[in-house]
DNA sequence: CGCTCGATATTCT
DNA sequence: GAATATCGAGCGA
């Protein structure tokens, strides 16, 4: 088994976190029916989000309950539920001198668990079954449960693994409207599985 | 393809 | 009551 990142990879300014999570892998290791089973893949989007310098964070206003994760220890799993019917999943992380700050997981190119997978998505083309940061939680199986998780203890249903790192390209954040000016969103280009492409007319990745 | 809309938790006004 | 770190169905061109 490949050893997770410890903490002190997550404690550094949060836009070089989000940037250094391109090429790393996210699994997580979940019951489905009877059997156990090991999903896994290659992170290739991630959006940085901090807190009195960052307008679009959730913890922009202070702490509140659904946000209290990006205020406590870092490399910890922060999952929230949105627009009434999808979850997104960040990791804390945070230089030691912030109060808040986390990354979330936008993008994801399956490895390992892929049948299971589509099983959980109901579709079967790859490109679609985690790029989004609502579809990679379903293609995942993470929910509010996994809110909290240490995801620098080896021994976690979610952790982080290092891998290769991959070529990461700085746009702007998708879906915010307030602080748009910074380019806090990482993705390797190369990847067929981020939510949407740099630049042009058609965006989504259909 | 592109556009509109529903789902409806959490937070803000 | 309105906005939001989203996604997919339905409809028209």
């Amino acid at each position: 088994m490949t050893a997770c990142l410890p903490s002190s990879f997550y404690g550094r300014k949060t836009e070089d976190v989000a940037r250094d999570l391109v090429g790393m892998v996210l699994a997580h290791t979940l019951r489905v029916g009877s059997k156990m089973h090991r999903l896994a893949g290659v992170i290739v989007e991630t959006e940085a989000y901090g807190h009195a310098d960052d307008e679009a964070s959730h913890a922009y206003r202070g702490v509140t309950r659904r946000n209290a994760v990006m205020f406590g220890p870092v490399g910890r799993a922060y999952v929230y539920f949105t627009y009434g019917n999808h979850f997104c999943v960040n990791v804390s992380a945070r230089p030691p001198d912030a109060a808040a700050g986390a990354v979330l997981i936008r993008g994801i190119e399956p490895v390992e668990g892929i049948d299971v997978m589509k099983k959980l998505r109901g579709i079967g083309d790859v490109r679609l079954l985690a790029s989004g940061p609502g579809r990679l939680t379903q293609a995942f199986g993470i929910t509010c449960v996994q809110n909290g998780t240490d995801m620098t203890d080896c021994g976690s249903e979610l952790c982080i693994e290092k891998d290769a790192m991959r070529e990461a390209v700085a746009t702007p954040r998708v879906g915010i409207t307030r602080a748009t000016e910074k380019n806090w969103r990482f993705v390797d280009p190369s990847s067929p599985c981020i939510s949407r492409r740099i630049a042009g007319v058609s965006w989504q990745v259909k």
